[in-house]
DNA sequence: AAATAATATTGCAATATTACGATATAAAAA
DNA sequence: TTTTTATATCGTAATATTGCAATATTATTT
C-alpha cells in the first residue's frame, strides 16, 4: 500500500490523471509556460530559466515527455523541446467539460 | 532535498501546479467527474463509486478541497460536495492559453 | 440514552517524488 | 584528438503520497 491503484480505474481516468500529475509541479508548469510563450521550439535554454540543477531539470523534462505533454527532437548535440498540442488539447477539452456552471450550491 | 522548492517559483506557477496536482490521481479525477455529471451536489454516495476505503476517499476529498477544486457543505450528519467552478475556470483558462497551435515542430 | 449513519483523524507501512552530486554519453568545436 | 557543450543516468538522501485498520466525531434516529 502506498502506490496508487491504477488498475482499478478506467483508462480515461488514468490518462487524465497522468497528464494532470505531470503538470502538478511548479517547475514543470514553468517549463510548459516557457515553451508556450516561445515562438519556436527551444533548445538549451530550459535549464537556465529554472532555479534547479541540470539533472533535476532533465528529470522534470522526462516526466513531461512521458506524459506526452512535450516532444523533444535531437538537434546536433542539443535537444529541441516543444509542446505537444494534441495532448494539451485533450486536457483542454476535458477541463472544459468539467468547467460548466450549474445552478447548484 | 525531496520536497519541492515551492518558494523558488511564482505564486501563479505554484497555484496552477497545486490545482493540477490535485487532479493528478485517478480517484480524484473520478470524484470530480462524478460531481460534474451529477445534477446537484452529492452527499454520501462518493465512497460507493470508488474502489477505495472510506478513509482513503476522505483523504482524497480533503486534497481536492484544499486545492479549492471542490466545496463541501455540512448537511445534517452528512456533507454535500460540489465542484468549485471558479477554480476550474482558472485552470480552464490557463490550459486554454497553452493549447494554441503554433507553426513549429 | 443508546444505536446508527456519515465523515474525519490518527498511526503506520509501502511506495513515489524531488533534488542533486558524480558520472556517462554524444555531438560540435578547437 | 582533445576539449567543450548539452543532456542523460545513477545513486542516494529527504520528503511526500497512497492506502487502510482502528478509532474519533457529530448528527440523526430509535
Amino acid at each position: 500500500m502506498g502506490a496508487s491503484k491504477t488498475d482499478h480505474f478506467s483508462d480515461n481516468h488514468n490518462q487524465m490523471a497522468s497528464i494532470a500529475k505531470a503538470l502538478g509541479h511548479p517547475a514543470r508548469i514553468a517549463i510548459v509556460e516557457f515553451l508556450a510563450k516561445s515562438e519556436a521550439c527551444i533548445c538549451t535554454d530550459i535549464v537556465d530559466i529554472l532555479p534547479l540543477s541540470q539533472p533535476t531539470v532533465s528529470q522534470h523534462l522526462r516526466e513531461l515527455k512521458s506524459a506526452g505533454i512535450i516532444k523533444g527532437t535531437v538537434e546536433g548535440n542539443a535537444i529541441c523541446y516543444c509542446l505537444n498540442q494534441e495532448v494539451l488539447s485533450i486536457l483542454k477539452e476535458y477541463i472544459g467539460k468539467l468547467a460548466i456552471i450549474k445552478t447548484c450550491c
